[in-house]
DNA sequence: GACATCGGTAAGTGATAACTTACCGATGTC
DNA sequence: GACATCGGTAAGTTATCACTTACCGATGTC
């Protein structure tokens, strides 16, 4: 129940600002958590808090290093992410084509009855 | 000013399950805001709203008809989204591929002076 | 062992945004 | 023109969540 690594829970992580900024900083290696919050406005501890959200989405992971602790970015809830978007982007596109389709189809001028259901 | 189209934006307007969840049921085609609302938990304007956000984040698209207004999904903002995903994706392969390096290369016994700063 | 650094957690605060009901203009029907 | 339907907007409430400071345990150094 603690793992289910679903997109949603990349949407919902990816959905916030210093979140994506975070995660962005990640892509370059792996980084402490103090190195993280040295780039951005918000505290320590928001950082903290902001990593365990992306970690429990699958989106980082975090190995121990002396008394620091080094986060890197982690494929696996990207790769949620991805399949998720992908399935998106396809029927994005059907709709999409469909709509236009049935739009064209539809006489233009305007039709007294016509009211589709 | 109004319009930039970011992926930014497309990440934040999709961070919202409610919004993900009208996005998705357009994807069977073009609705009213009256059938996306009899679908969801929540009141019609609700609806409207995420929907505005939806459109502001060029996700999904509106045209009338009669009384009616249709929303449809446009393939625009989901472009940007994918294209972002696309470069993390990228990014978050070689960082891992780096750091799964460097773990490697790194002594796994314990090394003392071991603070790469 | 004393001391410093690092980072996670607790607790509290403030802003935001998701929701509600009420209202109103626009369109279509009779 | 009267009436109904549809949907956007205004206004207000509530819950969520991003953030803060304070504290504490863990690890490493002397």
């Amino acid at each position: 129940m603690t793992s289910a690594a679903t997109a949603e829970q990349a949407f919902d992580a990816l959905g916030d600002p210093t979140r994506r900024h975070v995660f962005r900083l990640l892509r370059d290696g792996e980084r402490s958590v103090g190195e993280i919050a040295a780039h951005l406005p918000v505290s320590r501890p928001a950082v903290s808090q902001h990593l365990r959200v992306l970690k429990e989405a699958k989106l980082v992971s975090d190995r121990p290093d002396g008394v620091r602790r080094l986060y890197s970015v982690r494929p696996t809830g990207l790769e949620a992410l991805r399949a998720e978007l992908e399935t998106m982007w396809d029927d994005a596109l059907s709709a999409f084509a469909e709509a236009a389709d049935s739009e064209r189809t539809r006489d233009h001028r305007r039709q007294p009855g016509r009211s589709n259901r």
